[in-house]
RNA sequence: GGGAGUAUAGCUCAGUUGGUUAGAGCACCUGCCUUACAAGCAGGGGGUCACAGGUUCAAGUCCUGUUACUCCCACCA
């Protein structure tokens, strides 16, 4: 046993105890046909990425998950990783190059790659290393990367399995184009905000005729590419135009006027200008009317050889270029101002432009039925339940998922095209020729898969598949995943349909979504905005316990919370609470195991009752994933009812001359913090492990100690109300001495009169420390003489306090019968409620004959108050 | 345009399936360095649970409507 140090300093403790547990290979997920598996797999952070507060929410969640079920029996296993993060880690490479002042184009592809691999090396730690500092649980020997080789083989018998099913099919669609990036992005990866723009009102002149038509458009320069006028089939304004032509300004082209009912006759000017190439809607008329495709934009959003004397020109400015333009030669009509919403890419913000592209696509339909089957009958179940409608509105609107993107950073799309026959062929191992007609002369698809691809398979390519591996056979599919609702369809939803089509199975059974972290503000914390927390700097300051003790508690599932660091040095507080209880029970120890004594006290089952009672609801709120809920009520046992009541209640034996009272007050007292410190575990679990490991103890390691769980052998009711009747005349000494403000110095004789001297006998001892009682008589009578009495009353005692010189006979009066008032009161509406007959019949027996308990309690209050009015006369 | 969430003490938030006189932390007030802890102890003040209806014996909790804020989804030029 070692003398503790009076203030706990996580620093001290923290990395020596991480040491230790990876030592003992405490976290190592062993396969065992005697055990269930519980298995988590983690949200991948990007491998070149720095922890954040939101990474330490989600760590902190999952670890106290899997320590639970570690503890509780189970064979637990957390798998770690890291994510390849295609546009995000080749964004900061490219960083890294432009410095040096170089283009990734000056390296070429492979150098370019190599280059990425470096840096990968370099930084991939940081962030693994950093969740190793939260205290994460993870079996690092299992850490998986979604770009090493078993990744990379999963990503590709995905792509073949779904393109030999023709769930995978490349073609010219509009897509979402990021110039920045210079990549085609998926709809989830467009951010969409409101922005001030114009609306401008062009005049496009009929062929022959002096007719114009007006249309309206945000994005002027577009009309470059406009190949045709709509109007309403309907439209009888427009009826003698349909099947003419107008003559499409500054680019001289005729264009055609086509009826579609697409166009909303109540809308605008009801003439809708046709960009087939650069705009969704535009396109599905064009299919449906053959207009020409004319794409203007290059991958900058410049202005590309299609749009005549605007060649070369930004897309922006080529905006106020061509309406210069039209307005010069009087076409423009008028502009307008609006907010209107635009897509942004959600790694740089840029303006995306819609555009024609050859881009491969994932077929949503077939996937998303099955997907949202499996959530609506709850084969999934979300956490908190609400999130199913969400989930729902998504899956039965998601549009063909865009997977291939413009760089080179990822897997690259196993495809090779034919120069001679043009047929795609794609396969499992590299091919050397056309499987259509045998020719060498094929090149490979130089796109990557979009990051979410390779992290849909996540759940199972960890496990080794498309092998049948033990692993994957025990450890899929995971027990729970938990994650932040913000990636729910990035992620969550294509997890669900690749572990549906694939191993024919739900990737997980659970899904427990969690919120975001803001600042103290509510704001987003964001590196623009410079509000950011360093989990690192947190943990520094208050330690990893304190800092997942805030982000446990105070929120509940499915709700953002703000960070605050009041709120951790608070939990630094509590953890030094427990540090110093852990230091008391220590310095009072000469017993050298744990067991209970053969005779309890009172106090002994009121506490040990208490304890099971906590751990009952621990256990339930665990199971529930109400974790701040279960965290909470540790918080109140260990504080409220261990440290200020039950250390407290133990001192007169513990300093007492009976050697047998000594070391029972110590069994029970050790006995309960190891029950705490064990189910407080997986929340703090470096100082736990430090204190445990520094008490008398069974087993290597608290980590893998077995979770508390209820009992019957530790339920003592009757006790727990026994010491109730304590507890209430303890704390109304307290409140009375309290109000006439009596120093603790000043100690004061008292006389119990109570109907049960037993229970009061037996808690004799307690008032002196407690209560400040120097002196106590038990008896069933008042005193003799009330000259000077200070009178105290609860519904099982009437205590009288001698202290003549701070007495004041007529405002003890006034004081009693304002109590008395109080308490009928509460009797009256306890009365009023029992003579309700509909409420005695209907209402559950348990909440009567509370209501009549209590009914009793507030006459047993009030008889006594008026006892004791009585004889102050 | 569709959907979801939030609204409880000065601040940040809990509040399980409706059931004691609605809780915690921080802040505030009073008294205490009572030898585990002043990062502490004891006591206290502070809330018409956004508003209006409804269901029920009983509503912070369920239903309807209103207001305010937040978020997600969406191709109205």
């Amino acid at each position: 046993m070692r003398e503790l140090p009076k203030v706990y300093d996580p620093r001290a403790v923290e990395q020596k105890i991480y040491d230790f547990w990876m030592e003992g290979g405490y976290f190592k997920g062993v396969i065992d046909p005697e055990k269930e598996p519980f298995t988590i797999v983690i949200p991948p952070p990007n491998v070149t990425g720095q922890l954040h507060l939101g990474h330490a929410f989600d760590e902190t969640l999952q670890d106290v998950i899997i320590r639970h079920r570690r503890m509780q029996g189970y064979a637990a296993l957390w798998v770690p990783g890291t994510d390849h993060a295609g546009i995000a880690t080749q964004i900061k490479v490219e960083e890294q190059l432009r410095k040096e002042g170089k283009t990734r184009f000056d390296l070429g592809r492979e150098s370019f790659i190599d280059r990425v691999w470096q840096w990968k090396e370099e930084y991939g730690s940081r962030i693994t290393e950093q969740l190793k500092t939260l205290g994460s649980s993870c079996d690092w020997s299992r850490e998986r990367f979604t770009m090493d080789e078993g990744c990379s083989r999963a990503v590709r018998e995905v792509f073949v399995n779904l393109y030999e099913k023709d769930l995978i099919y490349k073609g010219t669609r509009i897509i979402n184009w990021c110039p920045t990036c210079t990549t085609a992005l998926s709809d989830a990866e467009v951010e969409h905000e409101e922005q001030d723009g114009g609306l401008w009102y062009l005049k496009y002149p009929v062929k022959d005729s002096d007719e114009y038509l007006v249309v309206a458009t945000s994005r002027p320069e577009t009309m470059l590419g406009d190949t045709g006028v709509a109007v309403h089939p309907e439209d009888e304004r427009y009826a003698h135009l349909v099947g003419k032509t107008v003559r499409l300004p500054l680019m001289n082209r005729e264009i055609p006027i086509v009826a579609d009912d697409y166009v909303d006759m109540e809308f605008g000017t009801r003439c809708v200008k046709m960009t087939p190439c650069h705009d969704p809607n535009d396109f599905l008329v064009a299919q449906r009317h053959d207009l020409e495709h004319i794409l203007v934009l290059d991958e900058n959003a410049k202005i590309n050889e299609n749009g005549g004397k605007y060649c070369g020109i930004d897309r922006f400015a080529a905006r106020k270029a061509v309406l210069a333009d039209l307005k010069a030669i009087g076409l423009l009509e008028k502009e307008e101002n609006a907010r209107r919403n635009i897509g942004v890419c959600y790694r740089c913000t840029t303006t995306v432009e819609p555009m024609t592209s050859p881009q491969w696509f994932v077929k949503m339909e077939p996937l998303a039925k099955e997907a949202l089957d499996v959530v609506e009958d709850g084969r999934i179940e979300f956490i908190p339940d609400r999130f199913v409608k969400i989930y729902r509105n998504w899956m039965e609107n998601a549009h063909d998922w865009c997977i291939s993107r413009q760089l080179w950073w990822g897997h690259q799309i196993p495809a090779w095209t034919c120069a001679p026959c043009g047929h795609i062929t794609v396969s499992r191992e590299d091919p050397t020729v056309c499987e259509a007609c045998g020719s060498d002369n094929i090149t490979r698809d130089e796109d990557v898969l979009d990051t979410w691809f390779s992290s849909a398979l996540w759940p199972f390519s960890v496990f080794g598949w498309p092998d049948k591996t033990p692993d994957l056979e025990y450890f899929y599919p995971a027990s729970v995943l938990v994650t932040g609702y913000d990636i729910l369809f990035f992620w969550v939803a294509r997890m669900i349909f690749s572990g549906l089509e694939q191993m024919g199975e739900v990737p997980f059974h659970k899904v427990l979504l969690h919120g975001l972290i803001r600042d103290a503000e509510g704001r987003k914390m964001a590196k623009s905005l410079g509000n950011g927390v360093d989990p690192i700097e947190v943990i520094d300051t208050y330690g990893a316990d304190a800092l997942r003790f805030n982000i446990v508690t105070g929120n509940s599932p499915g709700n953002d919370m703000r960070y605050m660091s009041e709120r951790c040095e608070a939990m630094r507080n509590f953890a030094n609470k427990i540090w110093n209880a852990a230091r008391f029970v220590m310095m009072n120890l000469t017993i050298t195991d744990n067991r209970l004594p053969e005779t309890l006290e009172l106090e002994d089952k009121w506490i040990l009752s208490q304890l099971n009672q906590v751990t009952k609801e621990v256990n339930e709120s665990l199971e529930r994933y109400d974790l701040g809920i279960a965290a909470g009520k540790i918080y109140d046992f260990i504080w409220d009812t261990y440290c200020d009541w039950y250390i407290e209640l133990t001192k007169p034996r513990l300093n007492g001359e009976d050697e047998a009272g000594r070391e029972s007050a110590q069994r029970v007292l050790l006995f309960v913090l190891i029950e705490t410190l064990k189910l407080l575990h997986p929340f703090m679990p470096f100082i736990t492990e430090e204190i445990w490991q520094a008490l008398p103890h069974e087993g290597e390691a608290l980590m893998v100690a077995p979770y508390p769980a209820y009992t019957k052998d530790l339920d003592f009711p009757a006790d727990e109300a026994r010491f109730e009747k304590i507890m209430a005349a303890v704390r109304a000494i307290r409140v009375r001495r309290s109000e006439m403000k009596v120093p603790p110095s000043r100690k004061s004789k008292a006389l119990i009169a109570t109907n049960d001297p037993k229970t009061f006998e037996a808690g004799r001892v307690y008032f002196g420390k407690l209560a400040y009682v120097s002196d106590l008589e038990i008896g069933a009578d008042a005193p003799e003489n009330m000259e000077g009495q200070v009178s105290v009353v609860t519904k099982d005692a009437r205590i009288f306090l001698p202290l003549s010189d701070l007495v004041d006979l007529a405002a003890e009066r006034t004081r009693i019968a304002g109590e008395i008032e109080k308490a009928k009161g509460v009797l009256a509406q306890q009365q009023k409620k029992l003579s309700n007959e509909a409420f005695v019949q209907k209402a559950k027996e348990h909440v009567v004959a509370a209501e009549r308990e209590k009914a009793e309690k507030a006459e047993a209050l009030i008889a006594n108050l008026e006892e004791s009015l009585r004889q102050l006369g």
